[in-house]
DNA sequence: CAATATACGGAACGATCGTTCCGCTTGTCA
DNA sequence: TGACAAGCGGAACGATCGTTCCGTATATTG
């Protein structure tokens, strides 16, 4: 009766102001949420849409779902993103290119950090089985270069990807912003690469 | 007429009751916002506490002041335990150590990492100036170590705490909990150290 | 254009939480 | 021990926020 199908988009029946109304709140709620966090007011969506509350809950019944569409579609493009490097020539570059990605993204959209830093107690478990889903492909990306001896043999994914997290939510959280975002990445990404020691040699 | 000085602990005068309740509500809130930081209810310290609401209230004005006097008072040795360091004989071993003590502290408290984390945005501004003058503290043990060449020139104090408090948060966050945090925070030692070779990778 | 299902808007509800108020209890002191 | 100030408890208030409900508006269809 409703969208259904979790594959894709899908050329949805029902009144054309209704479709509209839809779409104008996920844009709206993409925007708040990615703004302010998970904490945003429902209210404050549906204003930027152009709608009552009535209508948001009508399309979305509850704020967790709405919440939850916006997120798992951000966190689909990550794993993405990751899928499509393994297997990369370039294992080093592939896994600290995504790293750096991974981090423009989450710094842009709150909202996703939010889903990740608390994943392991209350998001909704689509989150959940979705962060498990990068952790999982960010650890081939790992495991890559860790064969290639470009990292650390005793870093996890789990541990890379709280890193990950934390290093983005640090970069944020001072008042410098997206700049630091970058050079905290760098700490670490080099904090897991493989030092090649002179003695070595 | 009130606590006033700020130094340390004073003979209050005032009925012997109300000397208790003072301890009592404050060795409440300890525990309260340890547990769960700095959002837990102000009625589950004052149960806690085995005390009334307005008796909390009048020993306290503001919710904010009484998570203000916990965390100042953490904060505080936070800072006394950076300074105690600065000076030592081995720079590196005392920045180490030192980021170490911090993490293990803040795991153990997460009302210092509440109060840390969001520092620059709203927490009252006592709390801010004490955070501060930790990360001036730990700037001194920074520079120590970098001039002894143990340590990158290119990260400054704000950043390394940044990244140690959302290191802790990051780990604390997942369910594996104080075990990796320690592996966590490793991971970003290593990541500010420098490692002498002569053409890495 | 009329009829009708569909969707809309936003007032109102209930839960949570910080804070205030005031009638009652209790420590203190003579 | 009696009187009184100092202190206490917890009901109640107001603000915020998620959610529900229902009278109204409008897209659609014939």
């Amino acid at each position: 009766m409703n969208i259904g199908a979790l594959g894709g988009e899908e050329t949805r029946a029902g009144r054309a102001d209704a479709q509209r109304n839809h779409r104008r709140i996920l844009e709206a709620a993409e925007e708040v949420f990615s703004r302010e966090g998970a904490s945003a007011p429902i209210d404050l969506v549906a204003e930027r849409a152009g709608v009552g509350v009535g209508t948001l809950y009508r399309h979305f019944p509850t704020k967790e779902a709405l919440f939850e569409a916006i997120v798992l579609a951000r966190i689909e493009e990550l794993l993405q993103s990751a899928r499509s490097r393994v297997g990369a020539e370039d294992p080093e570059a592939a896994l600290f290119d995504y790293l750096a990605y991974f981090a423009a993204e989450a710094a842009a959209k709150r909202d996703v950090l939010d889903a990740i830093a608390s994943s392991g107690i209350d998001i909704k478990s689509r989150c959940a089985v979705k962060v498990e889903e990068v952790a999982q492909a960010l650890g081939q990306l790992l495991e890559q270069a860790q064969q290639a001896r470009a990292v650390r043999g005793d870093v996890s994914a789990q541990e890379l990807m709280a890193l990950m997290s934390a290093a983005v939510q640090a970069a944020c959280a001072g008042e410098a912003g997206a700049a630091s975002a970058e050079r905290i990445v760098a700490i670490v990404c080099e904090g897991i690469r493989v030092h090649h020691t002179p003695e070595a040699r």
